[in-house]
DNA sequence: CGTACCATTGATCAGGTTCAATGCTCGTGG
DNA sequence: CCACGAGCATTGAACCTGATCAATGGTACG
């Protein structure tokens, strides 16, 4: 029993102590190394993951070959601690996502099936599913919004007011991808923005 | 009773007679003409629409007092027919779309209560409502990566692709800014493409 | 018939991309 | 423990694409 990691989440999903304790009763703890994946494109998700140390990613691969970063997952808020790929997941299909380790990290799973048993168990359950599935709907129509409405600089600019503990944990080159700018260009909007702000 | 839409919705929806009746039995029929809103920003969105004849469009104002479109409606495919900002709707807060008619439109409209009554009722509408959600999810995720992997002129060709039909409805100013372009650009675009395939 | 809106086009500009080179840091093996 | 190499951040130069400002012509609707 990890005492932190059970008071961080049960603080995170509000929940009451009897069923929270049903939920955490599912997860299987797992450590990996740095640049070890825990999902790999063609491979079916089977798994809703939860961050306990360190940090990951998830991220595409493009038909150049380039890899475009869609998600970074650390133990911090609730939407950073997750990591699926929802649609693989839900659907059963195979995923076009890779989840790799940045750096050494543990984690806790929950099996699909047993995801599946509990959701199909009470309409408690259910609805909890539905919450999930509207956050995580919720949290890709931001990322929409960003995209089509904010330059590449004021992106940079608003994970860095929204998000400033991202940078001290995933690199640029990283980073660069997620906001769909190249590592160069990242370089210079850092650059203009820290003159202007002198 | 209208019955091409009613045979529509269900094999969109491909439900069982009977819960689709009870479904259908929900729905308020409108009509509005052109230009008019069925949800303005600032309002909690009560509803969820499904269009019947004509073409809405789901647009935010950004903050340079530009409309930026974000989606389209028509009587199509299921995830054009349904329109509603599904956010304010779930959590009742004020909205920060807009949904106006491109045309005179009809729809039908199904009432927050009703639907919150209907979810209440047994796991098969709250299946139904999670189904709902997973659907609007994978289709704000589909629009995050064409907008994170795709240059303007490469979603300029793969919604021609996908979409085709949706040119005959929609102008190219607005079009533009669901591209996340000024009307200029797509023009350019559109013969630079026209040039490359005589 | 006139007006308002839209699509197009030209000219200029700004920001991001690409290619290339440099220096830095960190981890590894000799 | 040091030396080397790999990967990353930075910078420069040339380029490309989309933005902006402005003007024109077409079309639909009152």
């Amino acid at each position: 029993m990890n005492a932190p990691f059970y008071d961080k989440l049960q603080s995170l999903l509000q929940m009451e102590k009897e069923p929270f304790t049903e939920l955490y009763s599912l997860l299987q703890y797992q450590e990996i190394k740095r640049n070890d994946f825990v999902l790999k494109e063609g491979e079916i998700c089977k798994f809703i993951g939860l961050v306990d140390n360190g940090s990951l990613r998830t991220f595409y691969i493009n038909e150049n070959a380039e890899e475009v970063n869609f998600l970074f997952h650390f133990n911090q808020k609730i939407e950073d601690i997750v990591f699926t790929d929802y649609e693989s997941f839900l659907l059963s299909t195979p995923s076009k996502l890779n989840i790799q380790a940045l750096e050494n990290c543990s984690f806790y799973l929950i099996p699909h099936q047993d995801w599946q048993n509990l959701c199909n168990k009470s309409s408690y359950w259910q609805m909890f599913a539905t919450k999930m599935t509207e956050k995580a709907y919720l949290s890709a129509k931001k990322r929409v919004e960003d995209l089509l409405y904010y330059s590449p600089e004021n992106r940079y600019i608003k994970l860095l007011q929204s998000n400033p503990q991202i940078f001290q944990k995933i690199s640029q080159r990283h980073l660069a991808s997620y906001l769909g700018i190249t590592p160069q260009s990242l370089s210079r909007i850092r650059k203009r923005i820290s003159i202007n702000y002198l």
